[in-house]
RNA sequence: GGCCCCUUCGUCUAGCGGUCUAGGACACUGCCCUUUCACGGCGGCAACACGGGUUCGAGUCCCGUAGGGGUCACCA
């Protein structure tokens, strides 16, 4: 039986990173009918634990990774906050102590950083000579009485090698003098987070570690921990990390000045923030950037979408197929082709994956994805008003997130803007546009009815009955009718406006080319 | 700096000694389709970091060099 489990501490924001650890954690776990845990790591005694964590348990909800213990669902570990098994920690602490293979050090942050840099000046490797080890009880009293509290430390291994057998990056040797006296427990007694995590695991009956790449130098610690203590070594498996758009190093949430001269990464984040401003959504500065997952959420792309790209950020089948359902990467996923070097998050191809998942749905899924935003755009009321269905039907594959409704605002709502240069170009520039613009509008007001094959009839008639071509018409109509160069087809764009909305668009152009 | 990890097109990757004049995808780009935009179709550009080995034969194995990265807390 797989368990495994993500520990995330409450931050107040989910990591595009961390999701794909998560997944990968998740994926494993439900492809052998085991169990996905979330612990959370919230040892740093963080202030309104609750506020912070929200926004994550929000996030792994909306990506349908759903945990099979944890915050909420409980579970018969628990407790499931780091915080509440203090405990526990502590008691390992003292068997640990109470073994030797762990100390008290009574040695003072100032002496240890003095020699430290003192070690560093020498062109020296700092190696702390445990000077201040209580060796005994007496020990311990005399440098008690000297006003010196204790740390517990580790009493690592000073010879031989910690082999670790990684799933993914295969055998892993370090040789344990390299490692230093972990410290394991603060002066107030208050356990560290590596002893923490090791007993957490161990309780949980977590049996592959996998986490990113940066724990992997934590690893032979945590190993002499929990060999110490006596339990059995779970499964590790050391991911690649996600490095930052068209660089090697990891993708960080501090870094967005840097990350904005990445032409895919601003254009993403451009794109964004013209959907939440239109639709009244409320943003954050911290989080509303696409390195965090709520700003997808928010901006309407498909969970799935953000899975299946997240999925081949370090991972592949077979170098050809890249489109996967969630129920066929659970399938499909294994940790044997996992990458191991970094994947560089690349935002142009996460907004292709998305694109196309988004065209592959039903009109109907597409209609309730999009309704959201046009209610908050004020562009309809409710989902119900046909319009809406019969602009994202015209609008087929244009829309590649939900937000992008709002492209096509014109065909809610007036007043409606003219772009300048296309206004210029195909209306005030042609000698005949202003002529066949008023023309076409007699002929429209004329007509009885008016869906998309009536409109594609009267323009085409009037083509004729004028002898011109249609091209030489089209483009000042759709200008006219939408103030903008670029849609969906012109007849369906009629269609939708209605015959009332055409005539009055029409002659408003008209108006606005003479006074040009 | 010590320790550890990594290294195929700009990016994600396939490749597990010969089928590689290195394949797919995103991006970019040419043409076609077309009333615009998008989609789609057909093309194009573009990579094995370098140097030594091993081998009949190396992108694929070994060693070295270089480069990149991670990590070195009484943080998680």
């Amino acid at each position: 039986m797989i368990r495994t489990r993500f520990a995330p501490s409450p931050t107040g924001y989910l990591h595009i990173g961390g999701v794909r650890t998560a997944l990968f954690n998740w994926l494993l776990a439900k492809q052998s009918g085991g169990q996905f845990i979330l612990r959370i790591d919230d040892t740093d005694a963080g202030r309104n634990v609750d506020a912070a964590l929200q926004p994550i348990l929000d996030g792994f909800k909306w990506l349908g990774m759903d945990w099979d213990e944890g915050p909420e669902v409980g579970g018969p570990h628990g407790p499931y906050y780091q915080s509440q098994r203090i405990e526990i920690h502590k008691a390992a602490v003292a068997e640990l102590l109470a073994s030797g293979h762990a100390y008290r050090d009574y040695a003072r942050p100032e002496e240890l950083q003095a020699e430290r840099e003192a070690a560093e000046k020498r062109g020296e490797r700092f190696f702390y000579d445990r000077r201040w080890m209580a060796a005994d009880d007496a020990a311990a009293s005399a440098m008690e009485a000297e006003g010196r509290q204790a740390t517990i430390r580790l009493k690592m291994p000073r010879e031989g090698n910690c082999v670790i057998e990684d799933l993914v990056r295969g055998t892993v040797t370090v040789a344990w003098e390299t490692e230093q006296d972990h410290v394991i427990a603060r002066t107030d007694g208050s356990p560290l987070y590596h002893l923490a995590s090791v007993i957490d695991d161990h309780a949980f009956g977590i049996t592959h570690v996998v986490r990113a790449e940066e724990h992997l130098p934590n690893t032979p610690r945590q190993i002499f921990i929990l060999e110490s203590l006596g339990y059995p070594r779970p499964q590790y498996a050391h991911l690649p990390y996600v490095a930052e758009p068209g660089g090697t190093a990891k993708l960080s949430k501090r870094k967005l000045s840097k990350y904005l001269k990445n032409k895919g990464f601003a254009d993403l984040l451009a794109h964004g923030q013209r959907i939440a401003q239109r639709c009244q959504i409320e943003t954050s500065e911290d989080t509303f950037n696409p390195v965090i997952v709520d700003f997808y959420r928010e901006i309407g792309f498909c969970a799935d979408a953000l899975l299946n790209y997240l999925l081949l950020l370090g991972w592949s089948l077979d170098g050809a197929r890249e489109k996967f359902t969630v129920p066929e990467m659970i399938e499909l996923f294994t940790l044997q082709r996992v990458t191991k070097s970094p994947a560089s998050f690349d935002p142009q191809k996460l907004l292709a994956f998305q694109s196309d998942h988004f065209a592959g749905l039903s009109d109907a899924d597409r209609l309730a994805a999009v309704a959201p935003f046009a209610i908050g755009a004020g562009l309809v009321q409710s989902a119900d008003e046909p319009v809406l269905a019969s602009v994202v039907a015209a609008a087929g594959d244009r829309l590649k997130v939900a937000g992008d409704i709002i492209d096509f605002d014109y065909c809610f709502q007036d007043p409606i803007e003219y772009e300048a240069k296309a206004f210029q170009k195909r209306i005030v520039k042609p000698d005949d546009a202003i002529g066949l613009l008023q023309g076409f509008r007699d002929v429209v007001s004329a007509a009885e009815s008016f869906d998309a094959a009536a409109a594609e009839k009267l323009l085409k008639d009037y083509c004729e009955s004028a002898e011109i071509q249609i091209g030489q018409i089209i483009h000042a109509v759709r200008v006219a009718v939408t103030g903008t160069a670029a849609g969906f087809g012109v007849f369906d764009t009629l269609a939708i406006l209605g015959k009332q909305r055409v005539i009055e668009r029409i002659e408003n152009a008209v108006k606005k080319a003479a006074d040009a």
